[in-house]
DNA sequence: CGAAACCTCAACCATACGGTTGAATATGCT
DNA sequence: AGCATATTCAACCGTATGGTTGAGGTTTCG
């Protein structure tokens, strides 16, 4: 449903990476979300919005608070599209690790952890 | 080596992601690469450099031609990443056929093949 | 040599992006 | 009712993005 452009544009920002991951191990209200960045709370809002109409995530009112719920669906779409090249093997859970070696390794751009950690 | 930020911004773009369908069917020059789009030389030169920027691709001088070639290392990075989420099962080439009807059944953005054709 | 083909560079423009601050709007608590 | 908490809205700002046009540098070919 959401267009690619939006999804991939989404996902270009590290602080969304971060939010996305974040989200990952579960759902969160804004400001909790908002909590570990140096950034004010309407920018958290905003990037929420970005991932929001990306279909990246969801955004639930319960009483005072808005919960944000990660939406894999567009993540699998994304993916699916980039599957889609197949110049690749399928998912290689090694690659994942090969990825973070070379992500850490290199001291390459960002610092943090703008990366998903589903190594136990 | 290059940053998810460049790789991602670089796939949010339709322009830039039909490109990159132009080329896994072979390699072009630049000229070929602009030639259905109608938008000038010089943009499409710009858009080559943020693919290759990226990693996406690289461009190759070879006499007065400048070739470009998909570098699928980058895509798998990106899909590693998004993979990593772990959120869906494995490449489901089922679901690039799901993708591509929902694409096609709901008039949602662009209109035009930006996406690949592995479905022979 | 000179002209044509191929591509990039530089300057410019409108619009979008990512951030800020301050006010506005719910909702819940006492 | 009244106040604190939670979140968004609106206006603004500097910078990046995607496009244009025109000039410039290589390489090939007649």
């Amino acid at each position: 449903m959401p267009a690619l452009d939006s999804i991939f544009h989404a996902l270009a920002d590290p602080t969304r990476r971060r939010i996305l991951t974040m989200l990952l191990e579960d759902d969160m209200a804004v400001t909790d979300v908002a909590d570990p960045f140096e950034m004010s709370l309407a920018a958290i809002s905003k990037h929420l919005g970005v991932l929001t109409r990306a279909g990246l995530i969801s955004q639930e009112r319960r009483g005072r608070l808005t919960w944000c719920k990660l939406e894999p669906q567009a993540l699998k779409d994304a993916s699916v599209w980039m599957q889609g090249f197949g110049q690749f093997e399928p998912v290689d859970l090694d690659a994942f690790e090969d990825f973070l070696k070379r992500e850490f390794s290199e001291p390459d751009s960002e610092e943090d952890v703008t990366t998903p950690s589903p190594l136990p």
